[in-house]
Order: C-alpha cells, then sequence, then structure tokens
DNA sequence: TTTCTCATGTAACGCGTTACATGATTAC
DNA sequence: GTAATCATGTAACGCGTTACATGAGAAA
C-alpha cells in the first residue's frame, strides 16, 4: 500500500487534515490516485492505528470539525525506512499502445487520426503539467535541496510526455513514407 | 477492464489457449499485468459468454484438454470499434519518486546511493526490453505495416526508460554539484 | 438560486494479486 | 530425483474507483 506512504510523506512536511491530503492528491498531475475519499480516510485510520501520525480535533461551528493529522516520531522514522527501500521499475499504463497494436485493419487516414487524436491528448497533459509548476504551491520548501528534488521530480514527468510526443511524430511522419511508397508501387 | 481487448487482441491475431494468453502476457515486459490465472481465465469466460470469441476443445490424453479460443466476426468488430476508442493519457506508476521527495533527511552519500540503486533497476530493465527484441517471438508479422507498428511499440518502452536514465544521471551530477558548493561555502 | 468549497464518512463493486490445487510429461 | 512445462481452474484478499450521504457557508 504505497499510497500509506505517500500520505505520511506530506504529512512529514506539514500536519493536514484528510480534506487537505485529499485535495493535494487529487490536484496533483503526476500522483497516479484519484483522490477519493474512502481511500484516504481508510489510510488515515491505519495511519493513526500504526501511530505513525497523531490527531488532534479542532472544532469548528457550522461545519464539521477538522481531525487533524501530524506524523509522530515513529512516523518520521516509517518514512526515512521506506524512503531507503529498494527502488521499483517504473511501469507505465499506455492503453493507447494496445490499440495501435491491432489497428493494422484501420485505414491509413483512421490511424492518423487516432495518432493525431494521441498527440492532443499528452500534449494536453504536457500543458497543464508546465502549468502546475507556474501556479507553484503556497508551500514554503525547507532547503535548497528538497527545492531541486521536488524541480527534478516535476521535470521527470515533462520528460516523459516529451519523450511520447516525439515518438508520436515520428511514428506519423514514417507511415505517411510509408504509405506514400505503397501508393508509388500501386501505380 | 482493458485486458479484456488485450487478450481479444491477441486472439484476433492466433486461436490460443488460456495457458498460451498466460505465456504471453507473463512474458512480455510491457504488459503491465502479471498474467495470473484467475484473471485470465475468467477474463475468457466473459469473452466467451459476450460471444467475441469461439471455443472449442481439443483432447489429449495425459493431460488437460486443451480449450482452444477464436475470435468470432463480432469479435473482430468490437476489437475494431475499441481501437477507434479515444485515447487515453498514459500513467506511469513511479514509487521512486514518491520515495526521492522525502530524501531531503537522508546525507548526499544515501541519495546517491539511492539513485545509483534506481539506475541500475531501470537499467537493467532496458536491458531485458532490448533483449526481448532479439528473440523475436516466432510468429509471422501479418503485413508490413503492422510489423512497422509492433516495432515502434517496442521503442516506445526503450525510448521511455532511456529518457529515465538520462534524468537520473542529470539529477546525480547534479546534486554532487550542489555538494561541492556545500563544501566550499562551509569551509 | 444554484453551484462551489469545506469536511467528514460509508456502500458496493471491480480489477488485480498471491496462493492453492491437480496431474501428467519432459528436461536436467 | 527434482524441477520445469503444459493446462485447467478456485479462494481469499487488497487496492482503487464511483457513487452515495450530510450539512453549513460563500460565491456566482
Amino acid at each position: 500500500m504505497s499510497i500509506k506512504y505517500v500520505i505520511l510523506g506530506y504529512l512529514s512536511w506539514q500536519p493536514m487534515t484528510g480534506y487537505d491530503v485529499k485535495k493535494i492528491i487529487a490536484d496533483s498531475e503526476t500522483l497516479p490516485w484519484t483522490g477519493n475519499n474512502n481511500q484516504i480516510y481508510r489510510a488515515l485510520v491505519q495511519l493513526h492505528t500504526d501511530a505513525w501520525v497523531s490527531k488532534s480535533i479542532e472544532e469548528q461551528d457550522g461545519a464539521p470539525n477538522r481531525h487533524i493529522y501530524t506524523i509522530t516520531e515513529e512516523g518520521i522514522r516509517a518514512l526515512g525506512e521506506w524512503v531507503k527501500t529498494e527502488p521499483e521499475v517504473p511501469q507505465s499504463k499506455k492503453t493507447f499502445l494496445h490499440q495501435l497494436r491491432w489497428a493494422d485493419s484501420l485505414e491509413a487516414e483512421e490511424i492518423d487520426e487516432l495518432l493525431e487524436a494521441y498527440l492532443n491528448t499528452v500534449g494536453e497533459k504536457l500543458f497543464f503539467l508546465r502549468v502546475q509548476a507556474d501556479r507553484k504551491p503556497n508551500m514554503p520548501d525547507r532547503s535548497m535541496r528538497e527545492k531541486y528534488l521536488w524541480e527534478m521530480i516535476h521535470k521527470n514527468g515533462i520528460a516523459q510526455y516529451e519523450t511520447e510526443l516525439d515518438w508520436i511524430r515520428r511514428i506519423r511522419e514514417e507511415l505517411k513514407e510509408l504509405e506514400a511508397a505503397r501508393r508509388w508501387t500501386k501505380l
């Protein structure tokens, strides 16, 4: 359950309510979760029973009380251990590639339209990723190095989508050439 | 349930048993599933009740009978429609990035070790991806264009991991510079 | 007046994984 | 003799999603 550590991480950065965590996850272009309540509140309950976070309640009138979660010493230790854990291979889920694999039954034009649609989808995502960097969260950086790490994490996402765009452009051009050659030999 | 279409795709390519499908998925470096029985056999039952595949049984003695699934006309139609479906944004799950985000509490050396471990993991994966291209499946290509598409799909994975390696190398170098600068100012 | 934000939570379900179960043949 | 391959399937569970439920205040 990796989201548990992701949440713990954000709590190591500043105390928050479940609602705050939800917003961070939902607004993030890079976190692979939707930010749904069910998962987050359940994870927070777990973190609390693990004693990795403590909970304090701030009463409000005319609104539900805010349950503020704060990371504990134990939680900091657990997070530190997790961070040093053997890295996993990144894995991407690109449904489009599986569509493309069986696209040979389509007309050349149809394939090109598909690729264009994919180009637009990826391009749009890239745009939002870049915009999010400008919006800059109002969260202070704890150190020079941490700021650098966060920037590089952001750039990682951008680089991936840029690579994808290059790949799409290349395949479109080459398919155009292939199609031209096919027509030539047919004449 | 995208795996349903993935399986349907492979069945469009040639009739197969569940076991064959399992092997393809398990051996693939790019398909994001493990190739576990439960999922595959269940999906095949669904495909069959959808009438997208037909089933014939080849009896064997001293071994379980082979249930051979063949795509139907309806299945071909369904696959064709799915292929033309609006492409989704690719999304990757990079647990390592979430580890790195909270790595600022570590010593410079420890971070570098982490990054080196990540480099090795990604490098190894890339190696296997390339090897798999040589191993080349004994499956005949149906057309020039399909062969090209499959090659490009393969290159897509390679490009992603290469981008990742570049990113790791860059961050390692820059962190080294940062650390050097920090030591310099401390003296 | 309707929609959005704040803030908590629950119900139902589907996708995906690990592990279990069987049993013959083939390879090392 | 042990392990892998062929070939089918089931049980249990966990992660993740959509949707539901409540209710106040603020903004459009």
